[in-house]
DNA sequence: TGTACATCAGTGAACGCGCGTTCACTGATGTAC
DNA sequence: TGTACATCAGTGAACGCGCGTTCACTGATGTAC
């Protein structure tokens, strides 16, 4: 009979005042748990803490449930989707050039964290009841208007055909969810590399010239 | 306090002889609650067993175990697929109609079935032990080689320009793909008429002329 | 400088629940004689 | 035609498990006097 031993290292509690920054371990060992099971569906209140190194009561403190650690990690998955996709001041002078960095910042962080993206756009997150904002648009809309504003630059530099860049914008958001979330659900299928795939759906869906 | 009453009402066993007909049952309380919740991951023994009206264990007679159930219903499901988007022996002259009718026929299935959808193609569902069939292509890949042929035809008779059908194909296939899915996660969002969207994806993608 | 005490950060034990799985069983039905 | 019995289809009770959640608690640390 094989014992587990818990070989945690013993773990202090925080100094006065300090006990705000347990928030933060929480939030570190959900995230670690959602990369290493590939999913945020098996995420447990027990399992979280046993990652932390804390008794599962604990996570009471600075959460309400599993649902509110799960709505913080969100967040910060969104953050990091935006720095990724974030297009500084210093653009390059031709549009189409902006516009395929952008999705090919967008593809490479569904690659590298597919976990974290599955998170994001997996499954429909936002039917919780207590809902707060009844209109307000998901903060991955926030990328989609780089996409929107992409190709309507590039429309308007005649690099782009598209006559209606909302909707081609929503094309190709979708084009680009595919190909991320079907490589990882058909890791058996022969798929060509990611790059063309991106150029090739970017430059046919936003009609580049 | 409200008492659950259980409203079911008494099933016979079967007739001698007829034990595997319970086997069907099962199946079908499987798909209803898979339909029902939108996904196939809260199902459970035990909830198959209420919903079909039978003692959780009656289903070892019929099953080994839960992932036996799924992988009967994701059989199921592919051939569902399968029917949806097969072309019969009187195909249209017009290949790019064969196409399209196609790519719109798998989508509308997705569309109507998201849950049964998400079970075919949402997770990776074959990592599983003692997978039989190293190499053997997924059941999907049947309606994928739909796809391939398609615009190879369309190319031979001068209605695309795509020159790599195959790789063209997997392009469509994704999109397609991360059209029906992203729609369900974001239910939220103004997406374009299915239809519309679907035409433009494949004209665009395939290179119809 | 010493000491009593409030407060903070976090724990251990316990609960009820639904789960997968096992086991011995029950009751109806067909069959041999 | 009757009856004993094998077999089939399915059940009820029980188990150990991990889960979310509650509760009273502990032990260190800073502060008032």
């Amino acid at each position: 009979m094989l014992v587990m031993q818990a070989t945690q290292k013993e773990r202090r509690p925080n100094r006065r005042g300090q006990g705000a920054q347990l928030r933060e371990e929480i939030l570190a060992a959900a995230v670690a748990i959602i990369d290493r099971d590939g999913t945020h569906e098996t995420l447990t209140l027990r399992s979280i803490a046993r990652e932390a190194g804390i008794a599962a009561p604990s996570i009471y403190a600075h959460f309400t449930d599993l649902d509110a650690v799960l709505a913080a990690v969100v967040d910060r998955f969104f953050d990091q989707l935006r720095e990724r996709t974030f297009v500084g001041e210093d653009r390059p002078a031709d549009p189409t050039v902006t516009l395929v960095a952008g999705c090919h910042a967008y593809a490479s962080f569904a690659t590298e964290y597919p976990a974290r993206y599955r998170t994001l756009f997996g499954t429909v997150l936002l039917a919780k009841a207590d809902e707060p904002d009844p209109d307000e648009l998901s903060p991955g809309q926030e990328a989609f208007q780089l996409l929107v504003d992409g190709i309507a630059e590039c429309a308007g530099e005649g690099r782009s055909d598209s006559t209606d860049p909302f909707t081609d914008a929503g094309y190709l958001w979708a084009a680009l969810h595919g190909t991320v979330t079907l490589r990882v659900a058909t890791p058996k299928f022969p798929w060509p590399p990611l790059d063309d795939t991106v150029d090739a759906l970017v430059r046919r869906i936003a009609r580049l010239t």
